[in-house]
RNA sequence: GCCUCUGUAGCUCAGUUGGUAGAGCAGGGGACUGAAAAUCCCCGUGUCGUUGGUUCGAUUCCGACCGGAGGCA
């Protein structure tokens, strides 16, 4: 059994200075849990880790994917257990750092192997049925009818789950539901132990968020995006063309939003998801809390907080530690 | 100074022929197992500008006052 330490947030939380330094304090190397952090060249508006911060600490799953490509959760999850076994059998220490949930989860939850691969041509099929409520119905009647418990659980507006649900049954006639109970018990070969960043205040945090976006342009966002629209890197309908920063001068430079008015766009939406991060992470079981800000919405110091994170860490490693001689 | 319009949820505004009010946006909460920075669900009490009057009852009618916009001087 491999130990990882991951460590989550919202946008804007300072993960990244955070992970630097812990990283160096225990000898780790940093493995990316961020969707859009993968694509090449997508650096100033997915907030990537510098050269000269990736000079610091080795960072693996950064940078590595065209941005015309798609990617999944299962890929991640391959691809994160790779880098977790190579880091450690380098006796380092692997520490995921990033924001999206779902990867996260991927890793902490059984594997997903007996899932099948999603299928465009059937997505594709479906959803343009999907277009009219009528159609949605539809949908999500099929569904009821081959698994009802799933059908139960997702709501019929929510397209994308129903097809996918649907697509299980049509590509293994198994049940997602079923095959969800299954992944959950299954065995993992990593233990990974939770910290989360979190703010007493959501306005601390949201007026970093703004200020970030702020510097964001000032970096030069704009034309990192106009670089790679010219180069045809940002196709509609990819997920790398979805990213926050990315969408809106997407429409913005097709003359469809003023630069102020996609500017403004971005922090809403940067806002938002940041709330939903914070949603995804308060609810994950087994993760280990740190405030970014203290109780009166003033930023803690870098000292201060990794110091928290230490001891948070000596915490997570010793529950480990039993866990590990309890199995043995 | 006079005249007209206007003052309702954080913002933009509906509305009540007098029985204390509702949309959009913002905001809040939640879900999440091969698209996840995506996708989806739920949530609206606010001195109806202030103060008098009429009325069983006023945010709604009348007066005064205080903001704001425009017009005439």
């Amino acid at each position: 059994m491999i130990f990882a330490l991951s460590l989550t947030g919202p946008t804007a939380s300072g993960k990244t200075a955070l992970s630097l330094a812990l990283a160096e304090r225990l000898g780790a190397e940093i493995i990316s849990s961020d969707s859009m952090q993968i694509y090449k060249g997508m650096n100033i508006g997915t907030a990537k880790a510098t050269a000269e911060e990736q000079a610091r600490v080795k960072h693996h799953l950064i940078d590595f994917l065209d941005p015309r490509e798609s990617y999944s959760v299962e890929r991640y999850r391959t691809d994160a257990m790779c880098a977790i076994r190579d880091v450690h059998s380098r006796g380092r220490l692997p520490m995921l750092v990033g924001g999206t949930g779902l990867y996260v989860s991927a890793l902490v939850r059984g594997s997903l192997e007996d899932s099948p691969e999603s299928s465009p041509e059937f997505r594709e099929s479906l959803l343009s049925l999907a277009e009219s409520d009528s159609g949605k119905e539809e949908l999500w009647q099929r569904l009821l009818s081959v698994d009802p418990e799933s059908a139960e659980k997702i709501h019929k507006n929510n397209v994308k789950r129903v097809i996918r649900a649907l697509e299980i049954y049509e590509a293994t006639g198994r049940r997602k539901s079923e095959l969800d109970r299954e992944t959950r018990m299954a065995h993992t070969e990593v233990c990974v132990g939770m910290i989360t960043l979190d703010f007493h205040s959501r306005d601390t945090l949201y007026s970093r968020v703004d200020k970030r976006v702020d510097i964001m342009m000032e970096e030069g966002l704009l034309s990192e995006v106009e670089g790679l629209y010219r180069e045809g890197m940002l196709l509609p309908e990819t997920t790398a063309a979805q990213a926050i920063g990315y969408k809106e001068l997407i429409e913005h430079i097709e003359g469809r939003s003023s630069l102020d008015c996609a500017v403004e766009s971005i922090k809403l939406a940067t806002r938002r998801y940041a709330k939903r991060q914070l949603t995804w992470f308060r609810h994950v079981e087994g993760a280990k809390r740190i405030f970014a800000d203290s109780e009166g919405g003033s930023m803690k110091g870098e000292e201060e907080l990794l110091s928290e994170a230490l001891s948070l860490y000596g915490e997570l490693l010793s529950d480990f530690k039993k866990k590990t001689a309890a199995d043995a």
